[in-house]
DNA sequence: CTAATTGCTCAAGCTAACTTGAGGTCAAGC
DNA sequence: GCTTGACCTCAAGTTAGCTTGAGCAATTAG
């Protein structure tokens, strides 16, 4: 990687420093503002220019993603900080409090996965239906990959 | 729900059977068929026929999905399971120590980002690259959504 | 001042994981 | 024995989440 030149004279970001810092792609973070997760404003030419609390913001984004919510659900999470201006640390602490439900949500399912693994893949029960396992209240799946049906999304 | 007519005579089931003892949709299980999830036998008349021990094979796949598992990872995990006849439960119990592998290191990575947490999101790291949440070693993502750059999938 | 970067928009393409539809065969119940 | 529902194949469509490309404007390094 070739180094960026110096930061732009203002606090703002360049999309493509914004890009540096998070190691994203400048086109995954156009299409995070067209989704809403980012909401740059445009110098008198038109190009982007980002506060450095957007590099929190999408690292938060990233993050999220790995733990399985969609560009929706972030996007709703976001939506508790403030637009415009700089989050403070109450801001992202509230939101934090809220994520954190989630994720021990996750890991307790998971824990109960782990627990009824062994006894479920051996056991007699021959329907999912009847499994432990069967329609777990994890529900922090991304819609649009496995099979919908079953999880709950059945069609009109 | 219209109750299914009584099995077939054979012990084979039909994939309105399986379709119904699992809760997938039909078309999900030809189209685990063609990704070799399943390998079913045909009747005379070219209709699928599947062994009972395909419906455990099918809820294995449901619940390796909500992980986050892909179908072609999964379909490398049920290579563990021998083809054609039904897996003993010796079989079911290898591929579940290694699947409970899996499981415990991401409950692991989940149980470091709930505890670095709020530490995370409220500290002064302003980059992912210091972030100790930056590229974590949990890998069982799916691939193709979120940044796929980011996360070790830089193109050719 | 000029060439190389970087940026912009918009449309189209791509992968995973399925669903839907067309057009046709089978089989199970009355 | 006929009709109705279950199956079959194959092609095309769908959603999420990006990437790629074309065509053009604005910066910036030298």
């Amino acid at each position: 990687m070739k180094p960026r030149p110096a930061l732009r004279p203002t606090d703002l970001l360049a999309i493509g420093d914004l890009a540096a810092r998070t190691g994203l792609s400048v086109s995954a973070i156009r299409f995070y503002e067209a989704r809403g997760l980012v909401a740059p404003i445009r110098n008198r030419s038109g190009q982007r220019r980002f506060l450095r609390s957007d590099i929190r913001r999408l690292s938060f984004v990233v993050i999220a993603q790995q733990l399985g919510l969609s560009i929706e659900e972030i996007a709703k999470l976001l939506a508790g900080l403030p637009q415009g201006r700089t989050p403070t640390l109450k801001d992202w602490t509230a939101l934090s409090r809220g994520f954190r439900a989630t994720l021990d949500a996750r890991i307790a399912s998971l824990q109960r996965l782990r627990d009824n693994l062994d006894g479920c893949i051996g056991c007699g029960c021959l329907s999912l239906k009847k499994c432990q396992l069967y329609n777990p209240d994890d529900r922090a799946r991304r819609l649009g990959a496995g099979p919908r049906y079953l999880l709950g999304d059945r069609p009109g």
